[in-house]
DNA sequence: ATAATAATGGATAAATTTATCCATTATTAT
DNA sequence: ATAATAATGGATAAATTTATCCATTATTAT
């Protein structure tokens, strides 16, 4: 579904919003840990959602990672989906076709179209917050 | 979504139901040409299909694939997306968890398992053959 | 039997994704 | 100022996916 780069980066943010919501900034060693990501590659993608102000780092003893209020308060499973990987999800066609196109569809357009669309609809509704909210209780867990 | 192998694979499948729905056998070169994939990648991917029982496959002159009428009977998508890319997407977890687990769910499990299920219930129920009608009236197309 | 034809299968190569290493930069505390 | 610390960024390497090439096998028609 999501590349690996695109799976660290949503289970690393879910962490580090969980951290910040507890008023802990977190390093890439700790994060890495905790989601059982390797260290340099999760490194990499940090730096992508960073520039891409998903997260906020800070360098130096006393640096490390963490999300604003703002951020907290706005980020969505869709800003990170498309900073990593793109909108092909999103947009693409489910065989594959150079686009997907209403007017030339493909056999399976119609089929296709809902499920997508609805996945679309479920990024850009979830919020890093609540899934960290609940991270944070005890309920769910980010590496096996 | 799908790898690329499994795109042409589904491509490739509904091409040969249609050609078959219509009494005719069609060659590797004819298949690539149809939708647009290469070539030699292609024969690869057939040659899965062929030894999946998907499609039917016969050498030497007037050799070719096709699908018998058993096969465009039972055929579903969910088989070619097996036989190609596995049951990850059916079962793997949306952040890339080992396994999905109900009981130790990751934080984005309750929205991800609907999608999934629905995407599996989709490809279990939607026939290459009804597919291939669509191609064969001309409402749908597999190639840009 | 022979030639022609089309799929098969094995060996590689190219491209992309995933992953590692390490010197540099920014920041903090002493 | 200096040492320590943590992120950054560039250069590579390993692994996987995508793609190509070509000799072999099976089959057909002559
Ligand atoms: S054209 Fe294929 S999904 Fe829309
Ligand atoms: S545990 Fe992640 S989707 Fe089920």
């Amino acid at each position: 579904m999501f590349s690996k780069a695109c799976e660290y980066g949503l289970r690393a943010t879910i962490y580090i919003a969980e951290q910040s919501l507890s008023g802990r900034k977190t390093s890439l060693k700790e994060i890495a840990g905790s989601i059982a990501s390797p260290e340099s590659f999760t490194s990499k993608i940090l730096q992508q959602l960073s520039r891409s102000e998903i997260i906020h780092s800070d360098k130096g003893p006393t640096g490390g990672f963490s999300m604003n209020p703002h951020q907290l308060e706005t980020v969505k499973l869709s800003s990170i989906v498309a900073a990593i990987d793109g909108d092909h999800i999103y947009k693409g066609c489910g065989l594959g076709l150079e686009q997907c196109n209403e007017k030339k569809p493909c056999p399976l357009h119609d089929q296709f179209k809902g499920i997508r669309d609805e996945l679309k609809s479920m990024l850009e509704t979830t919020s890093v917050k609540e899934l960290a909210l609940g991270l944070k209780g005890g309920l769910t867990m980010l590496k096996r």
